[in-house]
DNA sequence: GACTAATCGACCGTTTAGTTCTAAGAAAAT
DNA sequence: ATTTTCTTAGAACTAAACGGTCGATTAGTC
């Protein structure tokens, strides 16, 4: 026994790129074997189905992404900049999760549970990171705040917003000019005068 | 009737797109069909089968290629310069036209007989440019050589060399330096001391 | 050699996707 | 107004593809 975990491992890095490459329906499992040189049917001595596999994927993206956006919101610096680096780094996320970011909005991916689920736990997440980033803000009297909350809640809206363009069409074309754009806006009700 | 030739266009121009991201099978007529707001039967109309498509898809790309590299071709300066820019250009169209490329290079489509004629016509195209930008050059008198057409082949085997990194990983890292470096290998033999 | 871990080819039932057919709406011609 | 031609698309057909199962087989360990 070499150790199953590590080889589910490889299989989920595996098929995550032919997933993000060409979506969960488009891909098969002969292609996810085939690129592990191992037929088919070995593929299912270490996951049950094609949907448990896809599920390892956005789990592994899922938690590639909490780790970037906490390096970032942990990190050292005046608010403002944080939350700017915070955004952007999101945003770039795109190019590489794109299974998660598929899972989050495709509709076609509705009738999975777990997506559901996934979809929750990215939110609370999400305002829960935005949210400390503002608290940290009113703490050092940058940000003037009532409702660290609510204010974070409006920020996530808005950073959403901006992912709809990106996800259609996927070139970055003039988004890292209106990402500077709204959090600019966001700052000028934010920000202590 | 609004032009059946307008329409086909149209089909090709949507079909191309599609055909690029997931390539010939995964592609689905119903996609290519659905882009268009028609129903799936209703592209049978304007095309026999989506391999006439696929055809019609390449012989497009094929003659937006030759209308780059010819424009190069055709353009004043030096040979040198002339062909260092037309490697370039062959080599960004890469990007742009991947479906043209796909039936180049991949095996997978060796069954279509249009594709071996694509890639004759391909051969014989590139290498009577390549043939003609070194003609010029020993007109003016910059190259040395005493069989063009030998030369030129030469080029091209170097050219084509260079595709299949670029094919296979797709980033262009590193390849602008190796263009260069393999050019100027090139002229160090062929440029008039 | 016996036992287990891991792999794979063959196969099954179902779905999908390319293609055909037909009917019918829209547009043009008479 | 009616006939004819152009254009569309749903339904149906068929072959292939796909996800998944199973039993047999190989590789590895004690």
């Amino acid at each position: 026994m070499v150790d199953k975990e590590k080889i589910r491992q490889k299989i989920v890095l595996s098929a995550s790129e032919i997933f993000s490459r060409y979506g969960f329906k488009k891909t098969t499992m002969e292609e996810i074997a085939k690129s592990l040189s191992k037929g088919k049917s070995s593929i299912y001595y270490y996951f049950h189905s094609k949907e448990e596999i896809f599920e390892a994927v956005i789990d592994h993206e899922a938690q590639v992404l909490k780790n970037q956006l906490s390096k970032v919101i942990k990190s050292s610096g005046d608010p403002e900049q944080i939350l700017r680096k915070y955004a952007k780094v999101r945003m770039r996320s795109f190019e590489k999760l794109s299974n998660y970011y598929d899972a989050i909005f495709n509709r076609d991916l509705d009738h999975f549970d777990f997506i559901e689920k996934q979809r929750e736990k990215y939110d609370l997440m999400e305002i829960a990171f935005i949210r400390y980033i503002l608290w940290r803000g009113v703490q050092s009297e940058h940000f003037n705040l009532e409702n660290t909350g609510l204010a974070a809640l409006a920020v996530q809206t808005a950073l959403k917003g901006l992912e709809i363009p990106l996800f259609w069409h996927k070139r970055r074309y003039g988004i890292d000019a209106r990402l500077d754009a709204i959090v600019d806006i966001l700052f000028y009700g934010i920000v202590r005068k």
